[in-house]
DNA sequence: GTTCGTGTTGACGTTAACGTAAACGTCTTA
DNA sequence: TAAGACGTTTACGTTAACGTCAACACGAAC
């Protein structure tokens, strides 16, 4: 029923070796069951990876996308503790939206700077380019 | 005229340490001028530690900023090394709109979670809060 | 029965990005 | 002139996130 990966399955499928993948399990992010001896990964464990991979193309540590995963699997039906899960997961949204100005920032200079120099090219020689 | 810093002036302003200033001008990120021993930063040199630093929070390396910093000083007059350079920067923009989407999906999951628990806290306890 | 292919567990090595500490120079202030 | 405040160089230490072996297990295939 449930499809579940091989860790060389997940492994060529995100383009991270074996090694990678262990190591997040020893850092507790992933805990997939054993067959055997064998580590045997669910969809869970699939989007998990997933999440791991994703935080760090934004420039996340693995302590932060362990938070992050942590966030999404709700361990503490008490009200206080569901309270400051909302709490840290607004944090978390309030960081990447500062991140996301930056981005937003960087993308500008560089396409300035793109600009000036497609102005420099254009003025460098003058080509056919004149409608 | 030229308005100067020393380097605890942009330890502070930033929120680095001098160790830290030292060892980008080590990796030839900032070449400050020298005043006796010490070292004498200027407004360009400011500029590029900005770069530096909001590299950094959008989780680049060194060495992706120093990149940066070269696009932004058009060494090359020659014709072919400013097609190159555009090309770069197209590059890293390319890089950082892909970054741009990581971004939004990883926000849109964040609010997810969070509209999730807030549901969930809700449902924990009816409180006063129906009209 | 041995050779792949795929998996496992150690364990040591590596790189980036600084931290930390020692030992020293220079200038001003008490 | 002794003490701070601020700067310097040199050098070893540290952490995260893996890379890179080595040595072994196990099932299928020849």
């Amino acid at each position: 029923m449930g499809t579940t990966y091989s860790i060389s399955d997940l492994a060529s499928e995100f383009d991270v070796t074996t090694r990678t993948i262990r190591f997040y399990e020893e850092k507790g992010l992933l805990s997939p069951r054993r067959e055997g001896q064998a580590r045997l990964f669910d969809k869970a464990d699939r989007v998990r990876l997933k999440l791991i991979l994703r935080g760090k193309r934004l420039g996340l540590s693995l302590e932060d996308s362990r938070e992050i995963i942590a966030m999404y699997e709700p361990r503490g039906s008490n009200r206080a503790q569901l309270q400051r899960l909302i709490e840290k997961i607004q944090d978390k949204r309030r960081d990447l939206q500062r991140q996301h100005d930056d981005l937003n920032l960087m993308l500008a200079d560089l396409a300035g700077a793109e600009e000036r120099l497609q102005q420099e090219l254009a003025d460098l020689s003058p080509t056919k380019e004149t409608l």
